[in-house]
DNA sequence: GAATATTCGGATATTTTAGTCTTAATATAA
DNA sequence: TTATATTAAGACTAAAATATCCGAATATTC
């Protein structure tokens, strides 16, 4: 099997979703997010911890403590949490894996895949979490 | 990081494109093709085993012994080998994980993802390996 | 029939990814 | 200041993917 993003960049793009929904500085504890997003508690702290070092959110301790956005939510794209968890090889890389593959010794999908390539992109750059985080009202989101 | 494809599905697209190149009945050692795409001996071994088990390819012990098409290389896509190694998973989940993500409970890039999904298919079933090796004539599989 | 070149099958090893556990640090509130 | 609720950090375990090894089976050639 293999997906498209790793388990735990699935995982991290829920949880920033999910944080984008909630009013700008309330921080969000892991036991919500897990609760909510069904993902295994202490892999979602490494996620998250993770994330924070990288500066896409920001982390309290204590009581009240948790996490939030580490900066406005129009200022982050899906393509900044992939880029943070996965990396973005997949960006230049060839889709059969040919090391040689390049425009002007192209494999039978080169162009093909290009094209495919920069629809992801696109569909990770194009809106903002705060514009999804607008007209989402999911199942999964919405209050227990 | 994450692929498309894991490496073992990129490996069996590189062989079989390869050996589709091949005159029909000739057959092809796990030598031959290791020393042209650079893959692990024993691995490919695997990976070529597997797919004769599955019928995509056919096999022959002993000396002049190796690899060929198992079927007409008009009758193969490239999505028959990702189908027999990776599966198509991909084709029916959520790009960001969501187990309730559906068509009556999107994820926020529900519909974009449906159409590249349908553009990776179509990539991957509108020219079968015989039309593919025709337009081919790689380095990699120039004669050595 | 003997020597040889190959695939087959199963066991094993290594690496990466996924997931768990435990202790420390820290912030809050009583 | 003490109890408590949280994140931080690192060690650990489990599972999956990747890769290797070896002996058996088999086909060819001499």
């Amino acid at each position: 099997m293999s997906l498209i993003f790793s388990r735990q960049c699935e995982y991290a793009l829920q949880a920033v979703l999910y944080l984008a929904l909630k009013p700008h500085n309330e921080m969000t504890s892991i036991k919500e997010l897990t609760r909510r997003l069904d993902i295994p508690y202490h892999f979602l702290a490494k996620i998250l911890q993770d994330l924070t070092r990288k500066g896409l959110l920001s982390s309290l301790k204590g009581p009240t403590g948790g996490f939030a956005l580490g900066m406005p939510a129009k200022d982050i794209t899906l393509f900044h949490i992939v880029e943070a968890i996965d990396g973005v090889d997949f960006m230049h890389s060839c889709v059969m894996g040919f090391p040689e593959c390049t425009g002007k010794n192209p494999c039978a999908v080169h162009e093909k895949w290009a094209g495919l390539r920069d629809g992801i992109y696109t569909m990770l750059v194009s809106k903002n979490i705060a514009e999804m985080a607008k007209n989402m009202r999911k199942p999964e989101y919405q209050s227990a």
